[in-house]
DNA sequence: CAGGCTCCCTAACGGCGTTAGGGGCGGCTT
DNA sequence: AAGCCGCCCCTAACGCCGTTAGGGAGCCTG
């Protein structure tokens, strides 16, 4: 019943009261709680779902999981546990460039990500690789411990903070039936249509501010970031 | 028994069945649920109390609004109510500085707000209002309008997502009953203890990535940002 | 064979968002 | 004055939710 787009998971015959379940690891409870995250959204995510999921009722899954919000951790991780570093080639802007691209293209791929990974405290141990290869890097480019800690922690508010409104939208057009595009362009009519005399830049620059390529935006922004970065490096380092 | 500290609201005689309530609007209603998150946070917020809150049972709320969505959009406005603009003086950088700084400190100051109001994807009459402003004075910096656009948008991302990170150990915080300082020293010291063959970066940077002074860290990175943008002027702009 | 550990079950609690259907009230039209 | 209508609230209920208590089957160890 579950479309399986994980490599085999759940073998589902339904046991018998008592009999252990095979497999059923916090791990593969992530990646159940993974795919009703994918199928029915983060509010959608029940214990209920995630236990039936996986073959089992919802009060079994405290045997594994303290209350929902570890397993909503054990989710975040799992999040994460594709996510790749970019290559090390290339300098430090490049590489840094692609570590937010890649970050964000993470988040966009699985549904409600954003959503899942803000304002969570504690990383994950996929994360925390990340963060750590992220800091190596920033150190060798340069940048001083204080600041490779703070920059580290603005690229991260930047990008979740860009994939939360972006998604948002998407999330938005999956409850209501209607596309992608028509969600911006009712955005767009939105501002249009305002009393020109009370926001007469909001009319105006309408479709600047709703534009659909995302991906110009994002970029955008993060080379404005990446500039102000080289700025505290020395001349010669770039 | 709720605690006042709007001006006067909700005088909650029990009215008789029928009895149209007096002064009940869509904007006391926002009000309301405005205190009832100050009071339990956002998860707390549930129709059930916003009623009570304004002396009336849930069912009723279905009369000023579609559904629960439509009431967090209210809220979601009311947090914007008491933001003001920063002075017109100084060069445009001080003035985005102010703004940015400004919304940050309003969304910190009401519990909960970084999260009720990312990813909502109308913004409220206040917010237009804010926004409108925002870009009239990047125009006047002499950003193109498509820049200023994309600006405004880049700093909105980055005070949300940064807040969302920031305002998150507060609600633990709040929940677990454990003081601000705890959550940070905790966070603190689970970088230390992680595997220093691993984590070389992490162990030795954990004081510099939980350094508790978080309007330093925001500065950082707003300044970093505003060097980026001010690369966009031509040199006689700055 | 006894005992204990593991892992699941059923049943239930209170709370949630939301809907259906009903009723009193005030103000309008006749 | 009588009737009507639209406003605004109510009670009752639906199905969902997170979570807990208590119990029981299968396995491992002695």
């Amino acid at each position: 019943m579950p479309a399986d787009e994980d490599d085999a998971t759940q073998p589902p015959g339904p046991t018998r009261p008592g009999a252990a379940h095979p497999g059923l690891t916090r791990d593969a409870l992530a990646r159940a709680a993974l795919r009703v995250l994918e199928r029915e959204g983060l509010a959608g995510l029940s214990m209920r779902k995630v236990a039936a999921e996986v073959g089992v009722k919802a009060a079994s899954l405290y045997w594994h999981v303290r209350n929902k919000e570890e397993l909503l951790d054990l989710l975040n991780d799992a999040l994460m546990a594709d996510a790749e570093a970019p290559p090390r080639t290339g300098d430090w802007r490049t590489q840094l460039r692609g570590y937010c691209r890649r970050y964000r293209a993470h988040l966009l791929a699985k549904r409600d990500a954003a959503k899942v990974v803000a304002g969570r405290l504690a990383p994950g141990p996929h994360l925390l690789r990340l963060m750590e290869d992220q800091l190596d890097r920033l150190r060798e480019a340069g940048f001083s411990p204080a600041d490779s800690a703070m920059i580290s922690y603005l690229l991260g508010a930047y990008v979740q903070g860009f994939v939360l409104q972006e998604q948002s939208p998407m999330a938005a057009a999956e409850t209501t039936g209607a596309g992608r595009r028509e969600v911006a362009d009712a955005a767009a009519e939105r501002f249009r249509t305002l009393p020109a005399a009370e926001f007469p830049n909001l009319v105006a620059m309408a479709d600047d501010l709703t534009g659909p390529d995302l991906d110009a935006r994002f970029d955008f922004g993060l080379d404005r970031i990446l500039d102000g970065l080289a700025a505290l490096l020395p001349p010669d380092r770039r």
